[in-house]
DNA sequence: GCGACAG
DNA sequence: ATCTTGTCGC
């Protein structure tokens, strides 16, 4: 019962850093293997789409990932796998990967099937040195990813319009990194933000599809509150 | 130096 | 992220 299923799916790099300077040495050197220039999987077709979300207690040390797959087309719960690890790393802004990436990867890894895609709860490019935690996770799985986080960054932006739909880009220089969308009408737009093999307009109609009826997508939903519960279990 | 800062 | 009750509204 203590033996967990050994991971060969998503594996943990062996050089897994443990301080700041060794993190940020890593983001450098895997930003050259993110992939932007394919489309991704097509919204609206008939996909599986992973959400993940990671719960705290740093009381006890412990935190608890969710992996779950959803039909992106009926929204439908199909599949749900969790893990519980130790905290490895302290929160950093600009560093969460280090915190989140291992115990997520063990969560994907007890999923029997593959998604064509993973949403995120953060960003993906639109990150300091452009290798936030999605597509930190999308190279290390070689998944599509995208990030959809609920508050600003590092990059500022004008309001997007009132609609559902509406949206206003997330600029560095020159460079779009990522968009604030409002999902639903009269609510607080969400960051959405590429985050391997999956283009910036294809990210925003996944996230649309994927939230028609609350402000944040339903893969966030399911894997947040599967999250928590495995946290409460395992902490009792 | 000071503030800002995904989860 | 997390600490936390009731309350307004569909």
């Amino acid at each position: 019962m203590s033996d967990a299923p050994a991971n060969t799916l998503y594996p943990l790099p062996e050089d897994w850093p443990s301080t700041e300077a060794e993190a940020t040495a890593v983001q450098n050197e895997l930003r050259g293997q993110v992939v932007l220039d394919e489309p991704g999987p097509p919204p609206g077709a008939p996909l599986v789409v992973a959400g993940v979300d990671v719960a705290y207690d740093d009381e006890r040390d412990l935190v608890a990932a969710a992996a779950v797959l959803l039909d992106a087309r009926t929204l439908q719960v199909l599949e749900e796998a969790t893990a519980v690890g130790r905290v490895s790393f302290p929160y950093v802004p600009g560093l969460l990967a280090f915190r989140e990436v291992p115990t997520v990867l063990e969560a994907l890894g007890r999923l029997t099937a593959e998604p064509d895609l993973v949403v995120c709860d953060g960003y993906g490019i639109a990150h300091p040195r452009r290798f936030g935690l999605a597509s930190h996770l999308g190279v290390l799985t070689g998944l599509p990813t995208i990030g959809v986080a609920k508050n600003p960054f590092v990059f500022r932006h004008e309001p997007p319009g009132p609609r559902r739909g509406d949206a206003a880009p997330l600029l560095d220089g020159m460079d779009e990194v990522g968009r604030a969308l409002r999902t639903q009408a009269g609510v607080k737009p969400v960051f959405v933000s590429v985050g391997h093999r999956v283009t910036l307009d294809r990210a925003c109609e996944h996230t649309l599809l994927l939230a028609p009826r609350y402000r944040l997508p339903e893969t966030t939903r399911a894997a947040d509150g599967l999250c928590r519960a495995a946290l409460r279990r395992a902490a009792g």
